[in-house]
DNA sequence: CTTAAAATATGACATTTGTCATAATATTCA
DNA sequence: TGAATATTATGACAAATGTCATATTTTAAG
């Protein structure tokens, strides 16, 4: 079993606060998981009894609507940590969790997160400050579904795209979306998301071969998401 | 100035938590304020210096987007505190806070909420629970703005009006919003929320007199919003 | 490698929603 | 009170977006 100490992607989340003595004991009753592209972590209405701490790969945070469409709320990558809202709130998880690409998880028992927030003070501060960027970043969201056209709400998931998840040696956006998973990014329908990247890949500002999406003019595409 | 440990709507907020040692403290460093309906509590963008405990009377939190328009993002009330986010992420506020009728708030000191962060655990899960939260609830807005209709919002912003804020003696909602808020909360134009109000109102779903709006079908209205 | 299934692409059209113009009504303030 | 202003309402039309049908291409399975 790897050993947290040694294990850099805590030092991007609120587990930095963790001196080395909780770090040990956090060793002895984490779990390590690989998980599969397409794999369920966990599913909306789920109770979880712990949270999981991405070392590697992405996931994708979506949510049913009422009339049965999917809608992906947020990708979630290396050092984040799925699951705190549920384990602070004591509810099921109002999201499910899907891998986007290979995974390893770490599952760390609620048990021992509500133990830390007793006794380290840094660490709650740090879930809590994790928590408020998450809730603007919600409430940016919530504006741009409801005041932005679906062109600019591409462009501009395009360009979140790159800049969070970085781009291939071809310069091609590294996480690949399906035209439907990404139009449920954006709220729109496949076919409009679809002809919409056929529109900016004949405009010149991106290229399309097959899933793999290329960004060829940022000024451009930034102009676009306003 | 009024006492804290005396106030009823500090039952109704993370101040619960609070002993009566640390109530005394605060009824000595907290400032009561009226604010007039229409004032601006603080405008996004604002460094706020402490937070706001609602007393009386309803606001709304708005954020403006890339085009210039105002979007309200929720409506806050007795009982719920204000600028907890900023405080805690020790950034500007994200939000507008305008008045919606005549208030009564109180300031408190941001050195005073580090001090019962630090000293009141309960305090902290309390906030936390809340920014919790409130970022399933932000979550659940983000879908409805990216995968509802127009017409779905509207009865779904209507119902919830009428849950959250009640009904005056004739029946008609307690909160009362002009045709453009209410079109800011869904994320219309103007024009587009008064020809739908109307088409609700030839329908039976609702009744119109000025700027009173009530709810006569609440069934059909549920099954509108989906 | 070949076939079936899934994903992507495009056309045609309906529906929703936004915009601009203008009228009717309500509200404010001198 | 009465004029000025803001708000609400409605029509006409344009633009954006969704839906359904159907190719085309890609991927997966045997």
């Amino acid at each position: 079993m790897s050993k947290c100490e040694q294990c850099i992607v805590r030092e991007f989340s609120s587990l930095k606060a963790l001196n080395k003595e909780e770090l040990v004991k956090l060793s002895e009753c984490k779990e390590s998981y690989t998980i599969k592209k397409g794999d369920v972590i966990f599913e909306e209405g789920d109770t979880i009894n712990g949270i999981y701490c991405i070392k590697d790969g992405v996931c994708k945070m979506s949510k049913l609507s009422a009339n049965g469409k999917d809608h992906i709320v947020k990708l979630i990558s290396k050092g984040e940590l799925l699951g705190q809202r549920s384990i602070i709130s004591d509810e099921p998880v109002n999201l499910s969790a899907v891998a986007l690409e290979d995974m390893e998880v770490c599952f760390i028992p609620k048990s021992e997160i509500m133990g830390f927030f007793e006794k380290n003070n840094q660490f709650s501060m740090n879930v809590m400050k994790t928590i408020c960027g998450d809730l603007k970043e919600a409430d940016v969201h919530a504006v741009n579904m409801a005041q932005k056209t679906v062109k600019e709400r591409l462009a501009e998931t395009l360009l979140y795209l790159a800049d969070t998840f970085g781009k291939n040696e071809d310069n091609s956006l590294k996480v690949q979306l399906s035209r439907e998973e990404l139009a449920s990014m954006i709220g729109t329908a496949t076919e409009s998301c679809i002809r919409l990247l056929s529109d900016f890949n004949k405009l010149g500002l991106i290229e399309l071969a097959g899933k793999k999406i290329t960004l060829k003019d940022i000024g451009k595409l930034k102009k676009m998401a306003e």
